[in-house]
DNA sequence: GCGACAG
DNA sequence: ATCTTGTCGC
C-alpha cells in the first residue's frame, strides 16, 4: 500500500470547488426510501489528518446492519487535497475516503459519513457528495450543529427536532442517548430523512456516536500513526 | 465590516 | 481535525 495521490483535476481553489459542487448537486437523488435499517451492510467512514506532514488517513469499516459486527475494514493514506473550508469539507476528505472504499471487497451498503449531507449551505455536504460519486445511498451524522439553528429535542433517546434552513427541514437534531447532546442527521443521497434517523438509532444501541463512525475513527487514527512511523 | 463555521 | 491528564460518574 503506497500513498494515494490527489486525483488529477481535483479542485485546487474554492472557486473551482464551488463550480464542481454545483455540477454534482444536479445528480443528487432524493426520492428514494433507501435500504431498511437493520438489514444488509452499513459502512462507516472517517478521516484523520497530520497537516504538518501533509498526510491523510481514511478508514472504511463495513458492519452487518443487524448484528453490528465488523464484516470488513480497509484504510488508505494520502496527501492533503484541500484546506478545511466550512462548506467545502468534501474536497478535503473524499479522495482518500474513495481509496479506502475501493479497497473493500464487501458490498458497502449504506455509507455513513461523519458530517452533513443536505444540511449544508448549498444543500450538498460531504454525505451527498460521496453518495453521488459512488452512486450509493449515504447519510451524514455530525457531532456539531454547523450553522443550523434548532429547538432542543426532547430528553429521551429517539426524540428529535428539525434542523431548518429557509423554512425547510434539512436534517434533524436526534437524541441517540437520553440526557445526552444530540447528533445531527441529514440525508446524503438515495434515502429518506426518516430512514436516515432509523439507521442512526439502530447504530447507537450504547453510545451517542454510531458504531460505524466509532470503528472508522479508531481505525483511521491507527492508520495515521502507522503512516507517520513509516 | 465582524463573527460563526461539519472535520 | 488537533494540542492533551486527570477525573467525576454510572
Amino acid at each position: 500500500m503506497g500513498i494515494t495521490g490527489v486525483p488529477a483535476g481535483w479542485p485546487a481553489d474554492e472557486e473551482t470547488a464551488l463550480d464542481v459542487q454545483r455540477e454534482l448537486r444536479e445528480r443528487l437523488v432524493l426520492d428514494e426510501e433507501g435500504p431498511a435499517a437493520g438489514e444488509g451492510h452499513v459502512t462507516g467512514l472517517d478521516v484523520a489528518y497530520d497537516d504538518e506532514r501533509d498526510l491523510v488517513a481514511a478508514a472504511a469499516v463495513v458492519l452487518d446492519a443487524g448484528t453490528l459486527e465488523v464484516v470488513e475494514r480497509a484504510t488508505a493514506v494520502g496527501r492533503v487535497s484541500f484546506p478545511y473550508v466550512p462548506g467545502l469539507l468534501a474536497f478535503r476528505e473524499i479522495p482518500t475516503v474513495l481509496a479506502a472504499l475501493d479497497a473493500l471487497a464487501a458490498d458497502p451498503g449504506l455509507l455513513v459519513c461523519d458530517g452533513y449531507g443536505l444540511a449544508h449551505p448549498r444543500r450538498f455536504g460531504l454525505a451527498s457528495h460521496l453518495g453521488v460519486l459512488t452512486g450509493r445511498p449515504a447519510i451524514g451524522v455530525a457531532k456539531n450543529p454547523f450553522t443550523f439553528a434548532y429547538d432542543r429535542p426532547g430528553p429521551d433517546r429517539g426524540d428529535f427536532a428539525p434542523l431548518r434552513a429557509d423554512g425547510e427541514e434539512v436534517g434533524r437534531a436526534l437524541r441517540t442517548r437520553s440526557g445526552v447532546k444530540p447528533v445531527f442527521v441529514s440525508v446524503g443521497h438515495r434515502i429518506s430523512l426518516d430512514n436516515a434517523c432509523a439507521h442512526t438509532l439502530a447504530l447507537t444501541p450504547r453510545y451517542r456516536i454510531p458504531e460505524t463512525t466509532r470503528h472508522a475513527d479508531a481505525l483511521c487514527r491507527r492508520a495515521l500513526q502507522e503512516a507517520r512511523a513509516a
